[in-house]
DNA sequence: AATAATTTTTAGACACAACTAAATTTATTT
DNA sequence: AAATAAATTTAGTTGTGTCTAAAAATTATT
Protein backbone atom coordinates (compact mmCIF):
# COMPACT_ATOMS: atom_id res chain seq x y z
CA UNK A 1 0.00 0.00 0.00
CA UNK A 2 1.03 3.69 -0.73
CA UNK A 3 1.31 6.70 1.71
CA UNK A 4 -0.91 9.94 1.68
CA UNK A 5 2.56 11.20 0.56
CA UNK A 6 3.12 9.08 -1.98
CA UNK A 7 -0.93 9.58 -3.23
CA UNK A 8 -0.45 13.14 -3.10
CA UNK A 9 2.50 13.03 -5.35
CA UNK A 10 0.56 11.42 -7.91
CA UNK A 11 -2.08 13.27 -7.69
CA UNK A 12 -0.32 16.26 -8.39
CA UNK A 13 1.59 15.09 -11.52
CA UNK A 14 -2.02 13.66 -13.18
CA UNK A 15 -3.37 17.14 -12.27
CA UNK A 16 -0.31 19.02 -13.93
CA UNK A 17 0.00 16.98 -16.72
CA UNK A 18 -3.85 16.76 -17.48
CA UNK A 19 -4.06 17.50 -20.66
CA UNK A 20 -1.19 18.60 -21.84
CA UNK A 21 0.67 14.60 -22.04
CA UNK A 22 4.05 16.10 -21.40
CA UNK A 23 6.71 15.35 -19.13
CA UNK A 24 6.27 17.31 -15.32
CA UNK A 25 9.60 19.33 -14.18
CA UNK A 26 10.51 19.22 -10.60
CA UNK A 27 9.83 22.31 -10.25
CA UNK A 28 5.99 22.12 -10.91
CA UNK A 29 5.82 19.35 -8.72
CA UNK A 30 7.26 21.75 -5.54
CA UNK A 31 5.41 24.16 -6.16
CA UNK A 32 1.91 22.54 -6.14
CA UNK A 33 2.58 20.71 -3.36
CA UNK A 34 4.51 23.57 -1.36
CA UNK A 35 7.59 21.29 -1.00
CA UNK A 36 10.97 21.72 -1.87
CA UNK A 37 12.38 20.36 -4.69
CA UNK A 38 14.56 18.33 -3.26
CA UNK A 39 11.79 16.92 -1.85
CA UNK A 40 10.13 16.06 -4.88
CA UNK A 41 13.54 14.23 -6.27
CA UNK A 42 13.77 12.08 -3.32
CA UNK A 43 10.02 10.77 -3.76
CA UNK A 44 10.65 10.46 -7.61
CA UNK A 45 12.93 8.24 -6.77
CA UNK A 46 10.45 6.07 -4.52
CA UNK A 47 7.48 6.21 -6.82
CA UNK A 48 9.88 4.87 -9.75
CA UNK A 49 11.31 2.69 -7.67
CA UNK A 50 7.64 1.48 -7.19
CA UNK A 51 6.86 1.16 -11.06
CA UNK A 52 4.40 4.56 -10.48
CA UNK A 53 5.98 6.71 -12.66
CA UNK A 54 8.69 6.69 -15.48
CA UNK A 55 11.45 9.36 -14.29
CA UNK A 56 14.42 9.84 -15.89
CA UNK A 57 17.21 12.37 -13.63
CA UNK A 58 17.19 15.76 -15.23
CA UNK A 59 14.42 14.91 -17.59
CA UNK A 60 11.21 15.25 -16.16
CA UNK A 61 8.64 12.85 -15.12
CA UNK A 62 5.40 11.27 -16.09
CA UNK A 63 2.93 8.64 -15.02
CA UNK A 64 3.14 4.67 -15.65
CA UNK A 65 -0.04 3.26 -16.89
CA UNK A 66 -0.20 1.64 -12.67
CA UNK A 67 0.13 5.29 -11.78
CA UNK A 68 -1.95 6.80 -13.54
CA UNK A 69 -4.87 4.01 -13.14
CA UNK A 70 -4.19 4.84 -8.82
CA UNK A 71 -4.12 8.93 -9.59
CA UNK A 72 -7.31 8.69 -10.89
CA UNK A 73 -8.48 6.52 -8.36
CA UNK A 74 -7.90 8.77 -6.10
CA UNK A 75 -9.57 11.60 -7.83
CA UNK A 76 -12.61 9.41 -8.06
CA UNK A 77 -12.27 9.36 -4.57
CA UNK A 78 -12.17 13.33 -4.17
CA UNK A 79 -15.13 13.89 -6.88
CA UNK A 80 -17.32 11.72 -5.21
CA UNK A 81 -16.57 12.96 -1.83
CA UNK A 82 -17.08 15.77 -2.60
CA UNK A 83 -20.12 15.23 -4.28
CA UNK A 84 -21.56 14.10 -1.16
CA UNK A 85 -20.34 16.77 1.31
CA UNK A 86 -22.52 19.29 -1.66
CA UNK A 87 -25.63 17.66 -2.32
CA UNK A 88 -26.38 15.38 1.61
CA UNK A 89 -24.40 17.34 4.17
CA UNK A 90 -25.28 20.64 2.63
CA UNK A 91 -21.66 22.10 2.08
CA UNK A 92 -20.76 25.19 -0.12
CA UNK A 93 -18.59 24.10 -3.02
CA UNK A 94 -16.12 26.46 -1.92
CA UNK A 95 -15.67 24.55 0.94
CA UNK A 96 -15.56 20.80 0.33
CA UNK A 97 -11.61 20.86 -1.29
CA UNK A 98 -9.81 20.77 2.24
CA UNK A 99 -11.93 17.97 3.31
CA UNK A 100 -12.48 15.87 0.38
CA UNK A 101 -8.60 16.15 0.33
CA UNK A 102 -8.78 14.28 3.07
CA UNK A 103 -11.46 11.96 2.39
CA UNK A 104 -9.90 10.56 -1.12
CA UNK A 105 -7.44 8.71 1.32
CA UNK A 106 -9.78 6.20 2.43
CA UNK A 107 -8.46 3.12 1.34
CA UNK A 108 -11.15 0.83 0.98
CA UNK A 109 -12.67 0.10 -2.62
CA UNK A 110 -16.33 -1.50 -1.46
CA UNK A 111 -16.78 2.22 0.44
CA UNK A 112 -16.09 4.62 -2.87
CA UNK A 113 -18.32 1.98 -5.20
CA UNK A 114 -21.32 2.16 -2.01
CA UNK A 115 -20.63 5.95 -2.02
CA UNK A 116 -21.14 5.84 -5.69
CA UNK A 117 -24.28 3.80 -5.47
CA UNK A 118 -25.44 6.22 -2.87
CA UNK A 119 -25.23 9.42 -4.98
CA UNK A 120 -26.51 7.75 -7.32
CA UNK A 121 -23.34 7.29 -10.18
CA UNK A 122 -22.83 10.62 -10.75
CA UNK A 123 -20.79 11.99 -13.42
CA UNK A 124 -19.61 15.37 -12.37
CA UNK A 125 -19.07 17.24 -9.16
CA UNK A 126 -20.18 20.35 -7.31
CA UNK A 127 -17.91 22.09 -9.51
CA UNK A 128 -18.38 20.77 -12.50
CA UNK A 129 -15.66 18.21 -13.04
CA UNK A 130 -15.85 14.75 -15.00
CA UNK A 131 -16.06 12.22 -12.23
CA UNK A 132 -13.65 9.10 -13.28
CA UNK A 133 -15.87 5.82 -13.61
CA UNK A 134 -14.84 2.68 -11.54
CA UNK A 135 -12.66 1.61 -14.34
CA UNK A 136 -10.82 4.76 -14.45
CA UNK A 137 -12.63 6.35 -17.02
CA UNK A 138 -12.83 10.12 -17.30
CA UNK A 139 -15.85 11.33 -19.08
CA UNK A 140 -14.37 13.44 -21.66
CA UNK A 141 -14.81 17.29 -21.79
CA UNK A 142 -15.99 18.76 -24.79
CA UNK A 143 -14.23 22.34 -25.35
CA UNK A 144 -15.26 25.03 -27.47
CA UNK A 145 -12.29 28.39 -28.34
CA UNK A 146 -13.55 31.55 -26.08
CA UNK A 147 -14.33 33.00 -29.54
CA UNK A 148 -16.93 30.94 -30.32
CA UNK A 149 -18.54 32.18 -27.27
CA UNK A 150 -21.33 34.70 -26.59
CA UNK A 151 -21.74 37.89 -24.16
CA UNK A 152 -22.42 37.06 -20.67
CA UNK A 153 -20.85 33.55 -20.91
CA UNK A 154 -18.81 32.26 -18.32
CA UNK A 155 -16.38 29.49 -18.02
CA UNK A 156 -13.19 27.82 -17.26
CA UNK A 157 -10.05 27.78 -19.11
CA UNK A 158 -9.32 24.64 -20.31
CA UNK A 159 -6.32 24.68 -22.42
CA UNK A 160 -4.62 26.17 -25.17
CA UNK A 161 -4.04 25.67 -29.25
CA UNK A 162 -0.67 26.05 -29.47
CA UNK A 163 2.60 26.25 -27.83
CA UNK A 164 4.28 29.56 -27.88
CA UNK A 165 6.46 31.33 -25.74
CA UNK A 166 4.95 35.32 -26.32
CA UNK A 167 1.48 33.84 -26.86
CA UNK A 168 2.11 31.78 -22.93
CA UNK A 169 3.95 34.60 -21.37
CA UNK A 170 0.79 36.91 -22.66
CA UNK A 171 -2.03 35.07 -21.20
CA UNK A 172 -0.05 34.83 -17.84
CA UNK A 173 0.83 38.62 -17.59
CA UNK A 174 -3.61 38.62 -18.45
CA UNK A 175 -3.70 36.10 -15.26
CA UNK A 176 -4.91 32.78 -17.00
CA UNK A 177 -3.96 30.09 -16.75
CA UNK A 178 -6.02 26.38 -16.91
CA UNK A 179 -9.28 26.36 -14.78
CA UNK A 180 -9.01 30.36 -14.71
CA UNK A 181 -12.55 31.75 -14.69
CA UNK A 182 -13.59 33.82 -17.69
CA UNK A 183 -16.63 36.36 -18.48
CA UNK A 184 -17.24 38.01 -21.39
CA UNK A 185 -18.25 41.65 -20.99
CA UNK A 186 -18.46 42.82 -24.20
CA UNK A 187 -17.79 41.88 -28.06
CA UNK A 188 -17.20 44.48 -30.25
CA UNK A 189 -18.30 43.96 -33.93
CA UNK A 190 -15.55 45.61 -35.79
CA UNK A 191 -12.53 43.31 -35.13
CA UNK A 192 -14.45 40.50 -32.87
CA UNK A 193 -12.12 41.38 -30.10
CA UNK A 194 -13.55 40.76 -26.76
CA UNK A 195 -13.89 42.60 -23.37
CA UNK A 196 -13.36 39.86 -21.02
CA UNK A 197 -13.58 39.68 -16.69
CA UNK A 198 -10.79 37.91 -15.25
CA UNK A 199 -10.45 37.91 -10.99
CA UNK A 200 -12.31 41.08 -11.38
CA UNK A 201 -10.67 42.94 -13.57
CA UNK A 202 -11.35 43.82 -17.36
CA UNK A 203 -9.43 43.02 -20.28
CA UNK A 204 -9.31 43.71 -23.83
CA UNK A 205 -8.21 40.56 -25.66
CA UNK A 206 -8.31 39.92 -29.53
CA UNK A 207 -10.08 37.49 -32.04
CA UNK A 208 -6.60 35.85 -32.25
CA UNK A 209 -6.13 35.29 -28.76
CA UNK A 210 -9.59 33.93 -28.02
CA UNK A 211 -9.34 31.70 -30.95
CA UNK A 212 -6.11 29.71 -29.01
CA UNK A 213 -8.10 29.43 -25.68
CA UNK A 214 -10.46 26.54 -25.00
CA UNK A 215 -12.95 26.45 -22.32
CA UNK A 216 -14.49 23.78 -20.78
CA UNK A 217 -18.15 22.82 -22.59
CA UNK A 218 -19.27 20.10 -19.77
CA UNK B 1 -3.20 19.17 15.97
CA UNK B 2 -1.79 15.93 16.84
CA UNK B 3 -1.17 12.85 14.52
CA UNK B 4 -2.90 9.84 13.47
CA UNK B 5 -0.36 7.78 15.83
CA UNK B 6 -1.42 9.92 19.02
CA UNK B 7 -5.08 10.21 18.47
CA UNK B 8 -4.93 6.33 17.84
CA UNK B 9 -2.75 5.87 21.56
CA UNK B 10 -5.28 8.22 23.53
CA UNK B 11 -7.85 6.22 22.00
CA UNK B 12 -6.92 2.87 22.68
CA UNK B 13 -6.30 4.42 26.39
CA UNK B 14 -9.61 5.59 26.71
CA UNK B 15 -10.98 2.15 25.79
CA UNK B 16 -8.99 0.55 28.29
CA UNK B 17 -9.84 2.21 31.23
CA UNK B 18 -13.37 3.05 30.13
CA UNK B 19 -15.24 1.68 33.00
CA UNK B 20 -12.26 0.75 35.95
CA UNK B 21 -11.09 4.43 35.75
CA UNK B 22 -7.72 2.69 37.03
CA UNK B 23 -4.35 3.53 35.39
CA UNK B 24 -3.39 2.03 32.15
CA UNK B 25 -0.36 0.07 32.22
CA UNK B 26 2.57 0.02 28.81
CA UNK B 27 1.70 -3.49 28.14
CA UNK B 28 -2.36 -3.04 27.93
CA UNK B 29 -1.04 -0.29 25.35
CA UNK B 30 1.29 -2.23 23.60
CA UNK B 31 -1.14 -5.16 23.43
CA UNK B 32 -4.01 -3.50 21.99
CA UNK B 33 -1.94 -1.72 19.31
CA UNK B 34 0.00 -4.44 18.25
CA UNK B 35 2.99 -2.20 18.64
CA UNK B 36 6.36 -2.95 21.39
CA UNK B 37 6.09 -1.49 25.00
CA UNK B 38 9.22 0.36 23.67
CA UNK B 39 7.44 2.90 21.46
CA UNK B 40 4.45 2.86 23.88
CA UNK B 41 6.97 4.36 26.31
CA UNK B 42 7.88 6.91 23.62
CA UNK B 43 5.06 7.97 22.78
CA UNK B 44 3.90 8.01 26.64
CA UNK B 45 6.70 10.83 26.53
CA UNK B 46 5.54 12.54 24.24
CA UNK B 47 1.67 12.56 25.01
CA UNK B 48 2.72 13.84 28.41
CA UNK B 49 4.61 16.93 27.01
CA UNK B 50 1.49 17.83 25.36
CA UNK B 51 -0.15 17.44 28.70
CA UNK B 52 -2.61 14.59 27.08
CA UNK B 53 -1.94 12.63 29.53
CA UNK B 54 -0.92 12.08 33.18
CA UNK B 55 1.89 10.03 33.31
CA UNK B 56 4.90 9.25 35.64
CA UNK B 57 7.37 5.83 35.04
CA UNK B 58 6.67 2.76 35.68
CA UNK B 59 3.37 3.61 37.06
CA UNK B 60 0.78 3.92 34.62
CA UNK B 61 -1.36 6.11 32.78
CA UNK B 62 -4.68 8.08 32.19
CA UNK B 63 -5.79 10.27 30.02
CA UNK B 64 -5.60 14.19 31.40
CA UNK B 65 -9.07 16.33 30.78
CA UNK B 66 -8.10 17.67 27.64
CA UNK B 67 -6.74 14.41 26.56
CA UNK B 68 -10.02 12.16 27.64
CA UNK B 69 -11.93 15.05 25.41
CA UNK B 70 -10.21 14.72 22.69
CA UNK B 71 -10.30 10.91 22.93
CA UNK B 72 -14.10 10.99 23.37
CA UNK B 73 -14.37 13.63 19.99
CA UNK B 74 -12.46 10.59 18.28
CA UNK B 75 -14.76 8.38 19.54
CA UNK B 76 -17.58 10.38 18.68
CA UNK B 77 -16.47 10.46 15.00
CA UNK B 78 -16.20 7.10 14.82
CA UNK B 79 -19.70 5.94 15.90
CA UNK B 80 -21.22 8.61 13.69
CA UNK B 81 -19.27 7.40 10.85
CA UNK B 82 -20.17 3.61 11.80
CA UNK B 83 -23.81 4.42 12.05
CA UNK B 84 -23.59 6.64 8.29
CA UNK B 85 -22.21 3.56 6.98
CA UNK B 86 -24.51 1.15 8.22
CA UNK B 87 -27.80 3.19 7.97
CA UNK B 88 -27.03 4.83 4.53
CA UNK B 89 -24.34 2.91 2.97
CA UNK B 90 -25.54 -0.12 3.38
CA UNK B 91 -22.65 -2.28 5.28
CA UNK B 92 -22.99 -5.24 7.70
CA UNK B 93 -22.56 -3.82 11.43
CA UNK B 94 -19.36 -6.24 11.46
CA UNK B 95 -17.92 -4.18 8.45
CA UNK B 96 -17.91 -1.06 9.27
CA UNK B 97 -14.97 -0.95 12.38
CA UNK B 98 -12.02 -0.74 10.31
CA UNK B 99 -13.41 1.73 7.39
CA UNK B 100 -13.79 3.96 10.75
CA UNK B 101 -11.13 3.77 12.29
CA UNK B 102 -9.92 5.49 9.41
CA UNK B 103 -12.60 7.84 8.91
CA UNK B 104 -12.48 9.06 12.49
CA UNK B 105 -9.49 11.00 12.21
CA UNK B 106 -11.45 13.34 9.35
CA UNK B 107 -9.77 16.76 11.59
CA UNK B 108 -13.27 19.09 10.22
CA UNK B 109 -15.47 20.10 13.30
CA UNK B 110 -18.16 20.98 10.54
CA UNK B 111 -18.08 17.97 8.88
CA UNK B 112 -18.92 16.03 12.17
CA UNK B 113 -21.80 18.42 13.35
CA UNK B 114 -23.19 17.74 9.90
CA UNK B 115 -23.01 14.39 9.26
CA UNK B 116 -24.77 14.49 12.90
CA UNK B 117 -27.04 16.89 11.68
CA UNK B 118 -27.58 14.63 8.31
CA UNK B 119 -27.59 11.13 10.77
CA UNK B 120 -30.78 12.95 12.63
CA UNK B 121 -28.68 13.24 16.15
CA UNK B 122 -28.38 9.61 16.77
CA UNK B 123 -27.77 8.41 20.42
CA UNK B 124 -26.34 5.11 19.64
CA UNK B 125 -24.73 3.71 16.84
CA UNK B 126 -25.02 0.02 15.21
CA UNK B 127 -23.56 -1.95 17.79
CA UNK B 128 -25.88 -0.24 20.38
CA UNK B 129 -23.03 1.73 21.83
CA UNK B 130 -24.38 5.43 22.65
CA UNK B 131 -22.64 8.23 20.76
CA UNK B 132 -20.38 10.66 22.60
CA UNK B 133 -22.45 14.43 22.39
CA UNK B 134 -20.68 17.30 20.47
CA UNK B 135 -19.82 18.51 24.10
CA UNK B 136 -18.31 15.22 25.37
CA UNK B 137 -21.28 13.57 26.66
CA UNK B 138 -21.83 10.23 26.85
CA UNK B 139 -25.50 9.02 27.30
CA UNK B 140 -25.17 6.47 29.90
CA UNK B 141 -27.56 3.13 29.90
CA UNK B 142 -28.60 0.81 31.93
CA UNK B 143 -27.52 -2.73 30.60
CA UNK B 144 -26.20 -6.26 31.75
CA UNK B 145 -24.50 -8.88 29.86
CA UNK B 146 -26.06 -11.84 29.19
CA UNK B 147 -24.13 -13.82 31.07
CA UNK B 148 -25.61 -12.39 34.71
CA UNK B 149 -29.15 -13.03 33.40
CA UNK B 150 -30.94 -16.49 34.78
CA UNK B 151 -33.06 -19.19 33.04
CA UNK B 152 -36.27 -18.10 31.92
CA UNK B 153 -35.28 -14.57 31.15
CA UNK B 154 -36.31 -12.81 28.08
CA UNK B 155 -34.42 -9.67 26.89
CA UNK B 156 -33.59 -7.98 24.06
CA UNK B 157 -30.24 -7.19 22.54
CA UNK B 158 -28.29 -3.43 23.47
CA UNK B 159 -25.22 -3.82 21.93
CA UNK B 160 -22.15 -5.69 22.22
CA UNK B 161 -18.93 -5.13 24.32
CA UNK B 162 -16.00 -5.59 21.12
CA UNK B 163 -16.00 -4.16 18.04
CA UNK B 164 -14.20 -7.73 16.65
CA UNK B 165 -15.01 -8.85 13.13
CA UNK B 166 -14.74 -12.53 14.12
CA UNK B 167 -16.85 -12.17 17.06
CA UNK B 168 -19.47 -9.66 15.07
CA UNK B 169 -19.91 -12.37 12.31
CA UNK B 170 -20.66 -14.87 14.60
CA UNK B 171 -23.20 -13.10 16.10
CA UNK B 172 -24.78 -12.69 12.98
CA UNK B 173 -24.87 -16.09 11.70
CA UNK B 174 -26.61 -16.72 15.57
CA UNK B 175 -28.99 -14.28 13.80
CA UNK B 176 -28.18 -11.59 16.51
CA UNK B 177 -28.46 -8.06 16.56
CA UNK B 178 -29.53 -4.92 17.82
CA UNK B 179 -33.07 -5.09 19.05
CA UNK B 180 -33.09 -9.70 18.56
CA UNK B 181 -35.30 -10.59 21.28
CA UNK B 182 -33.08 -13.63 23.49
CA UNK B 183 -34.70 -16.14 25.92
CA UNK B 184 -32.59 -18.57 27.88
CA UNK B 185 -33.46 -22.09 28.16
CA UNK B 186 -30.88 -23.56 30.21
CA UNK B 187 -27.26 -22.59 31.69
CA UNK B 188 -24.81 -25.39 31.86
CA UNK B 189 -23.18 -25.46 35.28
CA UNK B 190 -20.29 -27.15 34.20
CA UNK B 191 -18.90 -24.19 32.14
CA UNK B 192 -21.22 -21.45 31.93
CA UNK B 193 -22.47 -21.95 28.76
CA UNK B 194 -26.14 -21.01 27.58
CA UNK B 195 -28.54 -22.71 25.49
CA UNK B 196 -30.79 -19.65 24.15
CA UNK B 197 -33.62 -19.05 21.77
CA UNK B 198 -33.32 -16.66 18.78
CA UNK B 199 -35.91 -16.11 16.60
CA UNK B 200 -37.64 -19.68 17.39
CA UNK B 201 -34.07 -21.81 17.20
CA UNK B 202 -32.40 -22.98 19.87
CA UNK B 203 -28.22 -22.23 20.07
CA UNK B 204 -26.04 -23.01 22.33
CA UNK B 205 -23.36 -20.52 23.16
CA UNK B 206 -20.37 -19.99 25.17
CA UNK B 207 -19.76 -18.00 28.29
CA UNK B 208 -17.28 -15.90 26.67
CA UNK B 209 -19.84 -14.91 24.12
CA UNK B 210 -22.40 -14.45 26.77
CA UNK B 211 -20.62 -12.09 28.15
CA UNK B 212 -19.91 -9.52 25.91
CA UNK B 213 -23.66 -9.87 24.57
CA UNK B 214 -25.12 -6.43 26.53
CA UNK B 215 -29.16 -6.87 26.99
CA UNK B 216 -31.60 -3.68 27.54
CA UNK B 217 -32.18 -3.52 31.26
CA UNK B 218 -35.67 -1.76 31.17
C1' DA C 1 14.48 -10.65 52.85
C1' DA C 2 16.74 -12.36 48.91
C1' DT C 3 16.05 -14.06 44.45
C1' DA C 4 13.54 -14.75 40.28
C1' DA C 5 10.25 -13.22 36.98
C1' DT C 6 7.94 -9.65 34.85
C1' DT C 7 7.31 -5.10 33.38
C1' DT C 8 9.05 -0.93 31.87
C1' DT C 9 12.43 2.15 30.28
C1' DT C 10 16.72 3.50 27.92
C1' DA C 11 19.93 3.26 24.13
C1' DG C 12 20.80 2.90 19.59
C1' DA C 13 18.98 2.01 14.73
C1' DC C 14 15.95 2.44 10.89
C1' DA C 15 12.37 3.97 7.33
C1' DC C 16 9.74 7.94 5.92
C1' DA C 17 9.24 12.49 4.34
C1' DA C 18 10.65 16.69 4.89
C1' DC C 19 14.53 20.37 5.03
C1' DT C 20 19.07 23.43 3.70
C1' DA C 21 23.27 23.97 1.40
C1' DA C 22 26.31 22.65 -2.07
C1' DA C 23 27.22 20.43 -6.47
C1' DT C 24 25.80 19.21 -11.01
C1' DT C 25 23.21 19.44 -15.24
C1' DT C 26 20.53 21.92 -18.54
C1' DA C 27 18.93 26.22 -20.60
C1' DT C 28 19.63 30.96 -21.85
C1' DT C 29 22.34 35.06 -22.92
C1' DT C 30 25.84 37.60 -24.57
C1' DA D 1 31.25 29.19 -27.80
C1' DA D 2 31.77 30.87 -23.29
C1' DA D 3 29.53 32.80 -19.46
C1' DT D 4 25.60 33.18 -16.72
C1' DA D 5 21.25 31.76 -14.94
C1' DA D 6 17.96 28.39 -13.71
C1' DA D 7 16.61 23.88 -12.61
C1' DT D 8 17.72 19.62 -10.58
C1' DT D 9 20.11 16.40 -7.83
C1' DT D 10 23.14 14.93 -4.01
C1' DA D 11 24.72 15.08 0.69
C1' DG D 12 23.83 15.61 5.13
C1' DT D 13 20.10 16.74 9.00
C1' DT D 14 15.85 16.59 11.38
C1' DG D 15 11.42 14.89 13.55
C1' DT D 16 8.10 11.04 13.80
C1' DG D 17 7.10 6.53 14.98
C1' DT D 18 8.65 2.26 14.93
C1' DC D 19 11.99 -1.60 16.25
C1' DT D 20 15.53 -4.84 19.09
C1' DA D 21 18.57 -5.57 22.79
C1' DA D 22 20.09 -4.35 27.19
C1' DA D 23 19.42 -2.07 31.64
C1' DA D 24 16.56 -0.69 35.45
C1' DA D 25 12.51 -0.86 38.32
C1' DT D 26 8.65 -3.28 40.07
C1' DT D 27 6.22 -7.39 41.46
C1' DA D 28 5.99 -12.18 42.74
C1' DT D 29 8.04 -16.28 44.77
C1' DT D 30 10.59 -19.00 47.66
Amino acid sequence: MNTFAEENYLKAILNISFNTNKKVSTNEISKVLRTSPASVTDMLKKLLEKKLVKYEKYKGVELSNSGKQYAINILRKHRLWETFLVEHLGFSWSEVHEIAEELEHIKSTKLVDKLDAFLGYPKFDPHGEPIPSKEGVIPNVKSTSLDQMEVGFTGHVLGVTIDDKLFLDYLTKLNIKIGTKIEIIQIIDFDKSLIVRIENIQNHISFDVAKNILIKNI
